[in-house]
Order: structure tokens, then sequence, then C-alpha cells
DNA sequence: CGGTCCTTCCCGCATCATGGATAGAACTTT
DNA sequence: AAAGTTCTATCCATGATGCGGGAAGGACCG
């Protein structure tokens, strides 16, 4: 009860978020311990979810994995979104400076990577990130429509430079907003410099967040400015192909 | 009750199939009717696909769409089955035919096409087609491992030459089991030639369909073999670009 | 060959989803 | 501009529905 009213559907949907951490096959028991669940509910929300081609069921080890039905509909709400127009604007972002390219959007409380450049592809695409401890997640936070800050829970650190405070994350938020982009210099793993700017609606608030990642030898602060105008540039792009019209942001008064 | 016992999860994930066929944005009314359900029940369990970031709801219209969730186990399970090496193949062999190529997999009772060639994305991606009226669905049911042609029900005719007799498309599947292809010729729509060949794994099960599709004066019956060859490379190549060795069909005898 | 862990099915109990009714907002028609 | 229509969203008593302990049947390992 609680909340949300639906308590099998809430299950079964847990289900079906356990195989984004996890290796691609998982069995009944496995489901059901990691959602600490008995093995035959686990096992039957599962059916359930294989009957409507959301999952399937290796015949040989008769674990689970995703199935068609994901896929399909992923397929299409990438397209609805035109998502795979953004593709080759972020290859040649990639291209021209050596950076590895991602495009993200907020998925509940941590940041979803959803197209990565196709130079490397294997970057990390299908990734989630939190959000206190990337440059992706401080833009999408910046220019968030419900800055709450408190519903985010403890901030864990990943590395000693991780913002752990919850009054420092707030002023860095308000410098990122002030300044139009934000970096995340070691903060997330040591030796990775990222630079993130939104991609804005009409609203105000952050739809997108692109970035450029490499290492600080190569993002030096004398060419952040640089990486800076590429990056805001792609956004642009991305705002018009991503954007129907009507959501755009009115152009700078 | 009957064969599945989940039925809040049924009608959730029916939900969530609603949004292949229609528009991108359904109101909680629109999905009760079209489910035949209270529109208390449909928004409810709506609202908790919404809580789990499968659908998500528009600030201005409250209506809903395909939410993140959807897309990011999309992407993860399109790249955990490797179908990301696949476009560069398929772009290939559109170009060097000039034909429009599809991929596709079986979907329940019906072809699933996963990805098409990028020169015209535009193509079928996300579309659902019948197995009984197309090539790719001839070659996914030829080699299936149950070939239950009952359980597809009536076979509806989509224009004149559809095979519409279930006796008749039994014959039929022997002939493309037989000579290894199968061919559409204006069965699913006039003036449309399509030529499928399947990608088999050990079992000697269709694991995916690969498709060439342009007009009979392209695919012509004496330059069908040289068509036949360049698919056949194609499906060569994706067997080892998209199954595992041990899934793979043993070298010929 | 005994032990362990897994998948799968069964069935009585009480929890949980159900859907009619209602309030109120938003949009359309006259 | 007001009346009418259609929508979203919430409540709550009812009983249908999902729940999970248990046990049978395999598979794999030692």
């Amino acid at each position: 009860m609680s909340v949300e009213g639906a308590q099998a559907v809430r299950r079964a949907l847990t289900i079906l978020h356990c195989f984004r951490d996890n290796g691609p096959a998982l069995g009944a028991s496995d489901l059901g311990r990691r959602l600490d669940l008995p093995t035959s509910t686990a096992h039957r929300l599962a059916r359930t979810l294989v009957a409507s081609g959301f999952l399937e069921q290796d015949p040989a080890t008769s674990r689970f994995r995703l199935g068609p039905s994901i896929v399909e509909l992923g397929q299409l709400s990438f397209h609805q979104r035109g998502l795979h127009r953004a593709v080759p604007e972020l290859t040649q972002l990639a291209r021209v400076t050596s950076t590895t390219v991602d495009l993200a959007l907020r998925g509940g409380n941590e940041v979803l990577i959803l197209v990565g450049d196709s130079v490397r592809r294997e970057a990390g695409i299908g990734l989630r990130r939190p959000l206190h401890s990337t440059a992706l997640g401080k833009v999408l936070l910046a220019w968030s429509p419900d800055p709450d800050l408190a519903g985010l829970g403890p901030l864990p650190a990943l590395t000693d430079r991780t913002i752990v405070d919850p009054s420092e994350l707030k002023s860095e938020l308000d410098l990122v907003r002030d300044q139009g982009y934000a970096v995340n210099d070691g903060e997330s793993a040591a030796g990775v410099r990222t630079l993130a700017v939104p991609i804005l609606d009409h609203a105000g608030n952050a739809r997108y967040a692109l970035a450029l990642r490499a290492t600080p030898e190569l993002i030096t602060i004398r060419r952040l400015d640089w990486y800076l105008t590429q990056a805001r540039t792609c956004a642009k792009a991305l705002e018009i192909l991503l954007l129907p019209p009507e959501e755009r942001p009115t152009p700078a008064l």
C-alpha cells in the first residue's frame, strides 16, 4: 500500500530492473534472493513477464534474460525521441575533440546514459551513474524542476574528491547554473575529467545532458573554453534534433 | 486464473504494449478503453509504471508515453545481444544490393523488426508484421522449434496473393526449408518482393531472419541467385557477430 | 551415490488489487 | 459566456486475486 497501489506490478518491474545491473542471465532463485522474495513468487512473476515477451527463458539453462518486447519498445522509444538523429552529432563531436562523448537523461535518482559516441561504443551505454558525483548528474540536478537534494539520500564517496556534503553540493549546483556548465574533476574516478552542458527546454529544465570525458592532461584549464564551445555547439544542434519546436527555449532576450 | 497467474502484471504489461501500435502519447481513459478496463484501474496501473520509469507523464497534457527505463533496458539488451555490431553489416548489404534490409526475430506470433539499414532508417524499426504473409515470418516459422500453425489463428489476407490456407502455408514452409530461403511476392503489399534467409543456431532454429526488400523489377528471377548469395554471406557474418561460439551451428558435414 | 541447490507446481489463507462513485479540472459546444 | 462533455485523479468497501510455505522432480557436484 503506502504510496503506490500495485504490489504485484511493482515487484514485476523491479525484476526487470534487476537485469540492468547484473549479468545477462538470472535464475528464478537469484531473483528471489535479490528482491528478498520467496522463490515461488519471483518465479511466477518472471513467468508472467516471459508470457508477454519482456523476458525470455534460455531453454537450456532455464534462466531469464531480457526479452524481445524490451528491445522492441526500446527501439521504438529511441526513435520516437529522435535519439537516432543524435548519434552522428555525437560521433562528430567525439572525433573533433578526441574525447568520449555521452548523452544522458535523468532516470529516477540516477544519471542514465543513453547514447555514447559510436567511435568507442563500449563506453557506458545503458549504464547508470550517481547524480552527485558526475558532471552529467550535476547538470541534470542544476536545471531540475524539483531541486530536492534530500530525496537523493546519502551521497556515497567514490573517490576522495567526491562531494558528500549536501550543502556543498547545493552551492556547487548554484555555481553550475551560474556558469552554464559542470565539471567533474576526479570525483567519480581518479584521472578522469568530464565537462557537461545541458540541453534545456522552454521551461528551463534540463531534458538531456551532454558530456565530454578525457584525462585532465587533455582537457586542461586553458583549453576548457574551446571544449566548452564545441560542446555547446553540439548541444544547440541536439536541442533542435531532439525537442519539438514548441518545447525549445525561446531565443535569448 | 486460466494459464498465467498474474492478472495485474499482465494488464500492466499490456498497457506497455499499447504504445507500440499507437501514437506516442495516450491518456488514462484511452488506455482503459483500449484494454476494456475501468479508467480507475488503467490509471492506477499507469501510475505504477510511471513510478518505475517505464512510462512517463507529460506534465502539460498528463498523458503517458514510454519512459526512460524502457529506453535504458532496450539499449542494454540491444548491446547484450550484439545487435549494434549488425548495423554496419546491414548498411553494407543495403548499399551493395540497393535494397531495403531488415533484421528480425520472432516476438510472440509476429515478426519483430529490430534493425533496419541505416541508409533508410525510417524503414520499419520497431514494427510488427504478421508471420504468414512476410518472407521474414516464413523463415522464422520454417525453422521454428514449435511448428504450431494452429496457434497462429486465422491468417488474414493483406493482398489477393496472401496465403490464407493453413495447409498451403505448411507446404510453403516445407519448400522454404528445402531451398533454404523464403520469398514474399506481393503477399504483404502489392509491388514488393522480399527475399529472406535464416540465421540458425546449433539446434537448427532460426534465431534471426534477414531480408532484402525491393520491387520485382529489381529482384528479378534471373538475378535471384545473386541476391541470395549476398544475403547468405551477410547472414554468415551475422551468425558470427550475434551468436556466441557454442551456439553456432556445426560446420556443414 | 548421497547431498545440495535449482526449477516448477499446488493450494488454502488473507492480503491486495479492483472498479464504481465522486470531485474537480479542462476542454468543447451552443 | 454559460452549459455540457470528457478527462484526470482519489477514495474505499468488497471479494477476487496474488501470496508464499511446502514438496516433488531434476541437475549438478563432490
